[in-house]
DNA sequence: AGGAAAAATTGATCTAGGTCATAAAAAAAT
DNA sequence: ATTTTTTTATGACCTAGATCAATTTTTCCT
């Protein structure tokens, strides 16, 4: 069953199934050793490492964007502010990059907001060395255009989601994008309240609780409080797929 | 009204108001400005123009991605093929890229497919050539970030509308789009059925026709036919921000 | 022009899922 | 330990918008 998901990593896109479209798969640390040693330092130099508690406000949608911020540790999620709910645009766990999208000319605000589900740590890097990198080493620029658009696929896997599957498939597709992507193991301690959930999946915290007990009563997740277990992976899959 | 959009392009963003997101603003031809003669003598050598009559398929998702495509002339739609129904990503003008995010290593098939609205002329370039270019030349691959951090910025936005609006919002910001964005006039023929906006606006054609009807019920827009003329512009853009 | 096919329109249902109210359980605060 | 607050759970209701069916208009074809 995991298998798929190690051999090829886009397969959900070209079968045109969108699951699994929570968060990313690559880890964008890597970017990183496209610098060279010189580079390494200005970027070692100009960072610092802030940490934030559970809950708290890493960034916010239309501030200054003076920073790309790279997750050391913990849990995020990256939002749109909407008036009367946010949008959640994807969630991220350690040893990924947040705010790539700010970094272009003619807007230097963060086009989202970024919060935190579990105490977590972030390095935060000039957003005038990243660009002086860009700028100066076409291998990193390169790297970085591949995250990006690795970025723009899950995405695009992610609003289809939302927007075309119903309730049942799109909570099927976030667990089984938590187990897989975030917590890597079929059961898993979640530290989202059903609330929480419901602004993932895009829907009311009463319909998160129903398609639960629908899920629980046809064996298909085990629930004791916040943890989870996946218990069927093939039915849970169809069910993401047929929406 | 229109040096709102003149002198803040991403104003959209900071407001939080997410209108006008069917389509880019920037004009993408400007990232090969930063090519040298040699470079540019390099990409013409490897690019070959096509043309394509109305509703023919550019590119398939899925598919071997052999080329980047540059729409000289047209109107296309850039989806997502879905089994009940696809999902418009954005619809993209004349003197704009297409098929940028299938720019990346582990991946080289399409992510979207592409047809045409109107008879379209395409310059196809090389994508092994275009990956050179941007591992040699470095501003080459900023510009080229820039853009790809727009379409992300136009995507947002387009998806919170699709999301959270309900139809009068989104009939709202599609018109808004199409008048500002595509066609940069209150009146315009629109080359679109129904049916097309209603994949457009991801509703159904029945409710494009009864929203089309209010809408000119209320001495909003002036409809003939595919003639559509925008008549109030503050009251359009209240109804899109409310959704 | 005349007939066929496609597109636009309108009205009548039907339903997925949101909202509201209320209760039970769990967590936090005193 | 007991009160207060937050979270989870369940049922009743209600509405936005889809679907279906039937009609008119437009477009296309020979």
């Amino acid at each position: 069953m995991f298998c798929i998901f190690a051999l090829n990593i886009y397969a959900y896109m070209n079968t045109n199934n969108y699951i699994n479209t929570c968060a990313n798969f690559i880890q964008e640390s890597s970017c990183f050793d496209q610098l060279t040693d010189e580079e390494k330092l200005l970027v070692d130099k100009n960072q610092l490492t802030v940490e934030y508690k559970k809950g708290e406000t890493i960034c916010k949608q239309g501030s200054f964007a003076s920073h790309i911020m790279f997750l050391e540790e913990g849990l995020v999620k990256v939002y749109l502010e909407g008036k009367p709910k946010n949008l959640i645009l994807t969630i991220t766990p350690s040893s990924h990059l947040v705010g790539l999208p700010s970094v272009y000319d003619g807007n230097n605000t963060f086009l989202y907001s970024v919060s935190t589900y579990i105490d977590s740590k972030v390095n935060l890097i000039d957003v005038n060395i990243f660009k002086q990198l860009l700028r100066q080493n076409a291998n990193f620029a390169t790297k970085i255009i591949n995250i990006l658009n690795e970025n723009t696929a899950q995405a695009y896997g992610r609003f289809f989601c939302l927007i075309q599957k119903q309730l049942h498939g799109r909570m099927a597709d976030i667990l089984l994008c938590l187990s897989q992507r975030i917590f890597k193991s079929n059961e898993f301690n979640l530290p989202l309240s059903r609330n929480d959930i419901g602004e993932l999946t895009s829907m009311s915290t009463e319909s998160v609780i129903r398609i639960m007990k629908d899920f629980k009563d046809d064996g298909l997740i085990r629930v004791s409080g916040k943890n989870i277990e996946i218990l069927n992976f093939e039915k849970m899959m169809k069910i993401s797929e047929v929406g």
